[in-house]
DNA sequence: AGCACGCCGACT
DNA sequence: GTCGGCGTGCTC
């Protein structure tokens, strides 16, 4: 037979090899020889022999994995076709990071080759060793000494690789592609069998005290762990041993759990009365389940009005029918209260995918996922692609949120992607958002999503009052940031005993420093970027390339000392709010703060009291649900209202409606106040009225004039490299390309170029980058243009790719 | 992506 | 004069 193998290595296409086993199934994953070494990939296609077979190199072996299932090979056919991916790229998506074997090439003496390395600096050298030249020698004696790794040959020998290829023509070595996978690791779990003790037993217990103690231990708290009953005692492993021997007791392997939600409490509450919406929606929803056939709603339910709860009907309801679930939800480690609610409520029959969880136990919710021991998945971007049989329901929370599309490597969207998966399985999607997409509204209007609302609070709570604060009209800002209103909201808020949420879209102290002699900022060595001044470091950072350095004390340009900070972060008003109310407990939610353990220190805090004020990056407002907070104070919404991407509006809009959201949850009302230097721009004004559907509506309008989606199709040409010259040519060689193609096509497609321009971030890692538009009316004349883009010759040094769908324009 | 082959500077 | 730098090109 012929395999065809997606291979994981950035090529377009799929190579052919020769397989004689039966036991290669399509899916399986399987090492190759690749151009003089080996590589892993998944045989996507089996066909029978041809003339060329003869010609194809055989498969050098199969990986004992359970083939990957049929209909995630087809979605990952899809979305390298969609995404313009090689396959093989897509291909290493579909496995957990800890199950990706490497490889090593390693080196052995034929029998010739050793008798060759022993016989050395001995008094009669072997004629043969005359003719190997310095480096031959030094490489024998190295193997003869045992050394047998590619890479510490060629570390310890300049230009091995060529010498090594001498002795390999010779017949004195051999070399080897040896795969290591990862080993499962397991753990002994032991059990008591004998109960009834006979007396010499007993007797025998009675002189070995400590195995005695070990016996009664595991007798006692058993099912226990060997790990764990070891603790303290490094000679436990004889006593067990001994214990077994004995058979009192049995030792069993297991593989060990990694599941940091695997001891999660159930839920001791019955599940809340569903409101009137909440049940208007799952009466829609439940036929659709049980029809078993694709249905894909979107879930529009203002913030707090229960849209996990409809989660949680809805999975349960498919579980009932023998169906199982996918759950994407933005950044799990961000949300741990949502993981801990479906814990809550189905215990451990979630898996929970989790960005921070160890290659491990990553590898070990995938196994659990694969076996059919779980019925639900839930996870960020990456869990669409858990290897989930009998799929029932998929939902995707916050589709809006950005995080769903990968931005690097393989630009899929999470949402797009589980909607495919979704149809293939004929299950039901729920799409759950206050805020949804506009291109997931348009296709609500238009009929392709069904709609399901949630108008109202589940508390019968209304929402938030928001007052917009004119920047320009209040003047007297104390700190540079605070309005006189805003203080004083703050104030009254510590004086309920209530909490505060402040957000700012900007970390760090100050957003740059400037020398007021002659007007520099500090700019990033490698990008088109200020640096920004870190406080609790005291370092200027680039929040692009990770570039950090001490703040200059005078101006590396006309040596003045008279170096000023400018902008303000989130750093500089947890400074600032802290000075102004000395006694509350402030604490700061960004990704400087959120490290390690950092994240669930601040959200426990918040939860339990602990803390009065929260300032906060976009962190704080992911979902979460603070029952106590009833004031939100917007610093400064105009962060991002300006940037140069068509999605700017409806970002603002999305970020403060969402974190409008998080006031009054609880029992007492809440309150939002956002300053801004533009009141009357739509995301505000709508954000205050909370009116989801006019700025919608509006901003459709504007998108409709420029035709950028939902009304058309767009992907993003991207072309970087160290030398600009080179860079901009390629930009401009890819446009005369697609625009000779739109040229080609029927004027129905709308096929369009925008471009070529400097990327708005021109200069990223030292890289510079340039960017161009292809547009059309459907996805396939979109992909037309954007494959012709990408036969552009490119000079070494220049990357080319293509972003379909791009979320982002910078 | 790697690993080959292939053409120019700094050492014996 | 060799060694080795890493620039293009291919991998069934």
């Amino acid at each position: 037979m012929i395999a065809r193998v997606a291979v994981f290595v950035p090529v377009d296409k799929a190579f052919d090899y020769e397989v004689r086993s039966a036991r290669v199934l399509v899916g399986a994953r399987v090492w190759v020889p690749y151009g003089g070494r080996a590589v892993e990939g998944v045989v996507v296609a089996l066909d029978p022999p041809d003339a060329q077979t003869e010609r194809l190199k055989p498969l050098s072996r199969v990986v004992d994995e359970p083939p990957i299932a049929a209909d995630l090979l087809q979605l990952a056919a899809w979305i390298a076709e969609y995404y313009l991916a090689p396959p093989g790229e897509v291909m290493r998506l579909l496995l957990p990071a800890g199950g990706r074997a490497k490889s090593r090439r390693t080196v052995a003496l034929t029998d010739e080759g050793r008798g060759l390395a022993d016989g050395m600096g001995g008094a009669l050298e072997s004629v043969a060793l005359a003719e190997l030249d310095g480096r031959a020698r030094q490489l024998l004696a190295l193997l003869g000494k045992g050394e047998a790794r590619a890479t510490a040959l060629e570390e310890a020998v300049p230009a091995a690789a060529a010498s090594l290829r001498a002795l390999v023509e010779r017949g004195l070595v051999q070399l080897h592609e040896e795969v290591r996978t990862r080993r499962v690791r397991q753990e002994s779990i032991l059990r008591v069998v004998a109960l009834e003790l006979d007396p010499a037993v007993q007797a025998a217990l009675a002189r070995a005290p400590k195995r005695a103690a070990a016996y009664a231990r595991i007798r006692g708290e058993g099912p226990i762990s060997l790990e764990t009953l070891r603790a303290g005692d490094s000679r436990m492993r004889e006593h067990v041993t001994a214990l077994v021997a004995a058979g009192l007791v049995v030792e069993e392997k297991r593989e060990i759990s990694h599941d940091p939600f695997a001891s999660a409490p159930l839920d001791p509450n019955a599940p809340p009365t569903l409101t009137a919406a909440q049940a208007r929606a799952l009466a829609v929803i439940e036929p659709a389940l049980a029809e078993n056939r694709y249905a894909p709603f979107v879930l529009h339910g203002v913030t707090g009005s229960g849209k996990t709860e409809v989660y949680l009907r809805a999975i349960a309801t498919a579980l009932s029918q023998g169906k199982r679930a996918l759950v994407l939800v933005p950044e799990i480690s961000l949300t741990p209260q949502l993981a801990a609610r479906f814990r809550g409520r189905f215990g451990s029959n979630v898996a929970v995918l989790h960005s921070a969880l160890s290659e491990a136990a990553r590898a070990d919710a995938f196994r659990r996922i694969q076996r059919g021991q779980v019925a639900i998945a839930l996870g960020a971007r990456s869990a669409v692609f858990a290897p989930l049989d009998r799929l029932g329901i998929v939902i995707v929370d916050e589709e809006h949120d950005p995080s769903f599309k990968q931005q690097e490597g393989v630009r899929y969207h999470g949402r797009d992607v589980a909607l495919r998966r979704a149809r293939a399985a004929n299950a039901v999607v729920l799409l759950g958002s206050a805020t949804p997409s506009l291109e997931t509204y348009a296709a609500a209007t238009d009929g392709r999503l069904g709609l399901l609302e949630l108008p109202e609070r589940a508390t019968r709570r209304p929402l938030p009052q928001v007052e917009v604060l004119d920047l320009k009209q209040h003047k007297a800002l104390q700190g540079g940031f605070f309005s006189a209103r805003l203080l004083r909201a703050i104030e009254e808020t510590l004086a309920a005993g209530e909490q505060t949420i402040l957000f700012l879209n900007r970390r760090g102290y100050s957003t740059f420093i400037l020398c007021k002699a002659c007007g520099q900022p500090a700019r990033c060595r490698d990008c088109s970027v200020t640096l920004t001044y870190h406080r609790h470091s005291d370092q200027l950072k680039c929040h692009y390339c990770g570039f950090s350095t001490a703040p200059p004390r005078v101006c590396p340009t006309c040596s003045s000392k008279s170096i000023e900070r400018l902008g303000f972060g989130t750093e500089q008003v947890e400074a600032a709010v802290q000075a102004r109310f000395p006694t509350a407990r402030v604490a700061r939610l960004d990704r400087d703060s959120a490290q390690g353990a950092g994240l669930e220190r601040v959200l426990d805090g918040v939860r339990d009291g602990t803390i009065d004020i929260v300032v906060g990056t976009q962190m704080v407002t992911k979902g979460h649900d603070f029952p106590n907070v009833t004031l939100v104070g917007v610093v400064l919404a105009d962060h991002g209202m300006g940037l140069p991407d068509f999605r700017a509006s409806e970002r603002t809009f999305q970020l403060l409606e969402q974190v409008a959201g998080r006031a009054g949850r609880g029992e007492r009302p809440g309150q939002v106040l956002i300053q801004t230097y533009c009141p009357q721009h739509p995301a505000v004004t709508c954000a205050r009225d909370h009116a989801f559907h006019r700025f919608v509506e509006g901003e459709l309008v504007a998108r409709r004039e420029l035709d950028y989606p939902p009304f058309s199709r767009l992907a993003c040409v991207h072309v970087d490299g160290a030398d600009p010259a080179e860079v901009r040519a390629v930009a401009e060689a890819c446009v005369r390309v697609a625009s000779a193609a739109c040229e080609r096509a029927p004027a129905e497609v709308g096929a369009q170029v925008v471009g070529p321009a400097e990327a708005p971030l021109s200069r990223l890692k030292g890289r510079t980058r340039w960017q161009l538009f292809v547009r059309a009316r459907t996805a396939r004349a979109l992909r037309t243009l954007a494959r012709h883009a990408l036969t552009v010759d490119t000079p070494s040094g220049v990357r080319l790719s293509v972003d379909v769908d791009p979320i982002s324009m910078l």
